[in-house]
DNA sequence: CAGGATTTTGCAACAGGTTGCAAAAATCCT
DNA sequence: AGGATTTTTGCAACCTGTTGCAAAATCCTG
């Protein structure tokens, strides 16, 4: 049913290699064939088959898009800057969801038989030796926005996690808070180690030490109950700097359920600035991350390493910033 | 550098036809011939290339999931069921971004070139011949959510918008509200004039009509100038049925900043019951979709669609229901 | 155990392209 | 114009699997 390559030779009366090679940038076309060729494939509608095309060539131009934050509003605005990045760079994400109950061994053998080009993970929650598979299957990979282990050979793309403790330390230090507190991402997330330590370090320079909290996951839910607890077992603390602007929201609408006024009476500073921290009714403080700057370096970082392997363990940290709104208080 | 059925063939010393069948469900293999090729497959960490037998079964298991809803939270609940209910159904999402500067055909014919076994698409606001293309390639297409076109022969899955809008109307009118708005998402929706005709239907039950204004996209900027113009139009409206949760928190958002306070001065109800809705600090009465069993049937619908292309003309509507928060004052 | 029915197996063609190679055509140079 | 180059072209093999068909093997029955 669909026109072949074949088709198309026939209609032109040319031989199939010069078809291929019209739509095969860089082969050796005459001009001429080239428009014979073209006024052919455009009567009869033809488009290459790439599925085919990929069994000699190798290329896909698949990309996996692995990620487990199905539960993060955030991570709506990196697919979208994701899947918008690949369009332009003619990949396509094929997207796997691998949220617990999910089996990953099953998704890699999948990408794998879909031959993908390369794998784009975004996600600092995923089982540690994930990437390695992958990688020793060959297939170049690159963590955006954290990773969970120091898997070699693979690309990485971030902000500078300890910078951003960093930064989280100071402006609470430089808005009068000394009693202050942790409430970070799953602990086992490399991201939330970095910030803690970043945020330890800052403290420390002005002899403080935080309280620290983890939350179990990157939503609501989970920032919630973690803030319950936190109050309870720190009440004492003044404010919280959160591994996550969605998790400060369940934390602070846990403050607020347990008669704390923000930022009067508790102070929260989030991290990522997603949209929603913008809202009126959220008007998050929060340290931002270069959305689309990351995810800019991710595809270009997979764009390298499918050229060539050899360029991809690299990683690329980029700075953050603070974005000043409505839940820390002013200076003293 | 990957294992081939040649090299399983080999090591098993049997045919490539061997090796082919014990992988394909149904086709006849001895039990002895079959162990030997498991053995063998295992040993070797074979796997079978997809993309080279869909080249004769015409099968790719890929499914172009279609959305340009990347701003409304909303449709990060719906990436995570589609993207679950694929993998349980063995088929794989290519995904689409086709927001407002992405060109359309590109798309389309990105997905020919991938052979995708079916597309669905999950907007409502998508060119209205957008499913045409595909149906007239033959392959399927269901429409989730909503559609933009009485495109034939394609399936449709979504709530019934006209009842939708009757409840909406009677909850309205049963708080005691008489002068009411429609505050519609964009306006080229079929979703969107549904919901108005039942809207209005379930008013005139009583003898009233709706003010009308229509936000020009599925987003919390687009809600909150939706009402901003809202206000300054019809002041005297005392409650907004909103097309949308997300427009609904941006038009609260924009009433509450002009001093408008939630629900005693104005009541809000709106549509979907995202997660969000149900926090804290959104507390939105809405109706809610039944998204599981939206993606559940859509699901359903194209794998069958794909078996038999003519059990696809179908449409499937499902209920809809209340949920009560804090945005509609109580019965008078 | 013969003879027919049934199942299993391998061969070879095929799916839709790509590509190395050598022949053919075009171009260049003196 | 004639020969040396360079470019273009088609042939045929190949990429990885699938499948119709006929041969081979196995099973069953009397």
């Amino acid at each position: 049913m669909p026109i072949t390559l074949q088709d198309v030779a026939l209609r032109a009366g040319v031989s199939k290699s010069a078809v291929s090679r019209t739509f095969t940038p860089g082969a050796s076309v005459s001009a001429k064939t080239r428009a014979k060729v073209e006024a052919a494939a455009k009567e009869l509608g033809y488009m290459p088959n790439v599925l085919a095309s990929s069994l000699t060539t190798g290329r896909t131009a698949l990309i996996g898009l692995i990620s487990n934050n199905f539960t993060n509003p955030y991570f709506l605005e990196i697919f979208d800057l994701f899947t918008r990045a690949l369009q332009k760079a003619e990949l396509r994400p094929l997207l796997i969801n691998l949220s617990a109950e999910e089996d990953a061994s099953r998704s890699l053998s999948m990408l794998r038989q879909y031959n993908v080009d390369g794998v784009i993970v975004a996600s600092s929650t995923l089982p540690p030796d994930f990437a390695k598979v992958f990688h020793d299957a060959g297939i170049p990979v690159v963590h955006a926005f954290g990773w969970s282990s120091d898997t070699p050979g693979t690309g990485r793309v971030s902000i500078d996690n300890t910078e951003a403790g960093h930064l989280a330390a100071v402006t609470l230090i430089d808005r009068g808070y000394r009693r202050v507190g942790f409430l970070g991402g799953p602990q086992s997330a490399a991201t939330t180690s970095d910030r803690l330590d970043g945020f330890c370090a800052g403290l420390k320079a002005h002899g403080l030490s935080p309280e620290i909290q983890f939350a179990t996951a990157y939503s609501y839910e989970a920032g919630r109950v973690a803030m319950t607890r936190a109050l309870d077992a720190a009440p004492q603390v003044e404010a919280w700097f959160c591994g996550d602007d969605v998790i400060a929201i369940g934390a602070m609408d846990a403050a607020v359920a347990q008669g704390r006024r923000i930022p009067d009476n508790l102070g929260l500073i989030g991290l990522n600035d997603m949209r929603m921290a913008g809202w009126d009714r959220v008007g998050l403080t929060t340290i931002r991350q270069p959305a689309p700057q990351i995810v800019a370096a991710s595809v270009d970082l997979i764009r390298k390493g499918i050229a060539d392997p050899a360029t991809l363990p690299q990683r690329v940290l980029l700075p953050c910033t603070l974005v000043e709104r409505r839940t820390l208080r002013a200076k003293p």
